[in-house]
DNA sequence: ATAACCATGTAACGAGTTACATGATTCC
DNA sequence: GGAATCATGTAACTCGTTACATGGTTAT
């Protein structure tokens, strides 16, 4: 149930409309917390009702009518509530892992074939946390940014999620070359690509 | 929808018993996949029902009678399909980085407070992965074991969990010594611990 | 004594996913 | 002409969480 709180720190960099947010909780946001459109959608109903934020119908005569959503102080409070509470441990969901941990049992081909989609998924995830930082940072230096800028919390998550995507890379490649290794000495006549 | 093959990829490591399972999805596992005990109770009547695992009722006279789930070859066959699936993205929900994305915004201290906590969580578990890959390489390199393990599914995925936690670690210890620094320099006068 | 461990489950509820519905505009 | 982008939502369904229920053994 952090889903709220999830998408009133999302709002703290500003209003945003549901299908904003709906982008953002697919890129910056999601090596920490999975959501999809329709749920978002439904938790700003909730959010508006409570109080936590506040919607203005923005009419458009171009595209299709919007609302903008913008955190309330009731909204900042929350956050401040629940940055006290003590945190429930994370929870993961992985097909890749899964996967892996199946190697040597299931057929090499298929895997393999999964695993490289997975690491040129990872690569592109991470160029794109890349650019984002290289926006944030606008030439200053990590020491530079984290003295002088107004707020760091988005910059130390998306820290994160840089690291987070660099060890993914790493790891596939070494997962790909174990697995690669070992199925060319079972079957030394079959060439691997 | 890949707790099932979450599970059946579990139980290629031999037979297993609900409870044992829970115990696994809250250790070795839990980088990769979440899941609770009622959880996997269900999932594993399911799974017997659609005979991808067996169950064999063991009477203890000690201790509460237990059932020991096996994987059968139709599970087996299942995880050859999976594998040949192509991967959701991964779904993550971190409450942690959810707060830290706050700062600057809540109070610093109960926020400290929590990620020191964090901290702390995060060395237990890097610990028993660690113990964990010293109990599998039993005094092999790293190279030796996946040039003649029987399976080398299990350390991959545990690898992927020491570093994940590792760069966890030094995250977290960043994270505080930045928020703590911008604390200090805002209010000099208050000493931090 | 009290807590922790072993061991399995159900029931009620809350969260999350998928499919559906609509419709204009802009890019290829 | 067709796909992608902008933009919002509902409804049906599946998945996941929490609380409850039971009860013996072992360690502190």
């Amino acid at each position: 149930m952090a889903l709220r709180q999830a998408v009133l720190a999302t709002l703290l960099d500003g209003p945003a409309t549901g299908y904003e947010l709906a982008k953002l909780f697919d890129a910056a946001i999601a090596h920490y917390w999975h959501a999809t459109a329709p749920q978002l959608y439904q938790e700003l109903s909730r959010l508006e009702q409570d109080g936590f934020v506040s919607a203005a119908h923005v009419t458009q005569h171009d595209r299709p009518n919007k609302r903008v959503m913008t955190i309330t102080d009731a909204g900042r409070a929350e956050l401040e509530r629940f940055a006290g509470e003590s945190s429930k441990p994370p929870a993961f969901k992985n097909d890749v892992l899964v996967k892996v941990r199946t190697a040597d049992v299931v057929a090499t081909d298929p895997l393999l074939t999964g695993l490289r989609d997975s690491l040129d998924q990872c690569r592109r995830k991470l160029d794109s946390y890349l650019l984002m930082e290289h926006r944030m940072l606008k030439g200053r230096s990590h020491d530079e940014y984290v003295a002088t800028a107004r707020r760091v919390g988005p910059y130390l998550t998306l820290r994160r999620g840089i690291r987070y995507e660099q060890e993914n890379v790493a790891w596939l490649v070494d997962a790909i070359d174990v697995i690669t290794r070992r199925a060319d000495r079972r079957s030394p006549q079959e060439a691997r690509t």
